[in-house]
Parts: structure tokens; C-alpha cells; sequence
DNA sequence: ATCAGGATTGGCT
DNA sequence: GCCAATCCTGATT
């Protein structure tokens, strides 16, 4: 089942350890594809390397609404990033999906990023959202209601992610300069789908 | 109006 | 390991 509003209405470092092993599920233009949440990361209030630390812009301004919602962003020119908005309204916390493991639709993501590695199709950030068709329309929408959603694990009892349920391993964050030190990183111990650097 | 920099990736040394 | 690609956002002039 769809992971209810309830789910996203907790504590953003508990949401970030629950959501390893849910599905992410993108029901585009071209089909649908689904990849188990295996890495990610919580952006926490008054958190320095936060979008939403420096307050409500254009472009964060989604962060600040109701929790569950997707907040999307371009980073580098070339490469979307997906979030969860979390916390309650005007708290601006979030949480980047960082990895997936390769569910459903593993055709039209090999054919999305031009590859065959299923090692290779969503092990990043970046990679993750050319694989599933995530793009910047997609910002702002619900994963309770939109064409971006988030599955429940125990819904789905025939397949299940590598390494789930199984150990959860905490390290700092990649890829940022500011409060580079906060163990904010979350992954499945023995899934091999998870970011290099 | 201008400009520095970024929650990355893929290719080359 | 190093570096270019590529462009939007936010801060500054």
C-alpha cells in the first residue's frame, strides 16, 4: 500500500530509517518503474547544509509546506535531485533519496540511462532520477496522491529489496561542505545497489 | 546586471 | 585521482 500522510507526520530521522526497503514508484510519460529505497539522507532544521537554511524561497518554498510532499532541484546544470518535505508546516526539513535498488520496469530504466548495469542504473542521487523519469514538474507534488508515490515493503511480500529487513548502518553525508560532520546518512548494511562517493 | 557555487556524474590519466 | 559539463539560484554590486 501507499505509505498514508500519518507515515510522514513523525520524526524526520525515523521517516529517514524507515523509508530503506519502501518502494519508490514513478508512474511517467513512457511507463512506470520502481526502484527499493537502499540509501538517504535527513536535512534537519537549522541545519547548515539545508536548503531551507537560509528561510522560504521560489525555490525551497516546498520544503516549508506539509510533510510528504516531493520537493525536486537541479544540481550542476545537469542533474535532478529528489526529497521528501518533512516536519510540520514551516519547519523546512527534508530527506534526499540518494539510492535505489532496481524493482519493477528494469527495461525502461536500462533504456532511460542508456546502460544495462543494474549495479549502475540508480546507485546515485543523480542516476536514481533519470532511471525512474523524475523531473522538476514533479515539484511540489504528493506521494500520498501523485504519479510519484512510496510503497510499503510489507505490501509487496513476493519481492523483497537485498539486505531488508536487515541492519541499518548511520555515516555522515557525501558530496557537502557545511555540517559535513553530522551523521545524518542512512543505509541497508548488505544491499549492493548504494552511491561511490 | 553580474557572478560564484552547487546534496553529481562519467570519462580520462 | 582529477576534471569538465552546464545552468539555475541567491547574494552582491
Amino acid at each position: 500500500m501507499i505509505l498514508p500522510p500519518e507515515f510522514y507526520a513523525r520524526d524526520t530521522v525515523t521517516v529517514t530509517q524507515d523509508l530503506l526497503g519502501c518502494l519508490l514508484v514513478h508512474q511517467g510519460k513512457g511507463g512506470t518503474a520502481a526502484g527499493w529505497i537502499v540509501e538517504d539522507e535527513a536535512y534537519l532544521k537549522g541545519d547548515p547544509a539545508a536548503h531551507s537554511y537560509r528561510g522560504e524561497t521560489k525555490r525551497n518554498r516546498v520544503l516549508f509546506g506539509p510533510p510528504g510532499r516531493v520537493y525536486t532541484y537541479l544540481i550542476y546544470g545537469l542533474h535532478t535531485c529528489v526529497n521528501v518535505a518533512m516536519g510540520p508546516v514551516g519547519t523546512g526539513e527534508a530527506i534526499l533519496i540518494r539510492a535505489l535498488e532496481p524493482a519493477f520496469g528494469v527495461d525502461l530504466m536500462q533504456k532511460r540511462r542508456g546502460m544495462d548495469d543494474p549495479l549502475e542504473l540508480a546507485s546515485g542521487p543523480g542516476k536514481l532520477t533519470e532511471a525512474l523519469g523524475i523531473t522538476m514538474d514533479l515539484n511540489g507534488t504528493s506521494l500520498c496522491t501523485g504519479p510519484l508515490q512510496i510503497w510499503s515493503p510489507d505490501s509487496l511480500p513476493d519481492r523483497r529489496p537485498e539486505g531488508w529487513p536487515g541492519e541499518i548502518v548511520q555515516t555522515t553525508r557525501i558530496g557537502i561542505t557545511k555540517a559535513a560532520d553530522r551523521p545524518l546518512r542512512f543505509y541497508l548494511k548488505e544491499s549492493r545497489y548504494i552511491s561511490r562517493r
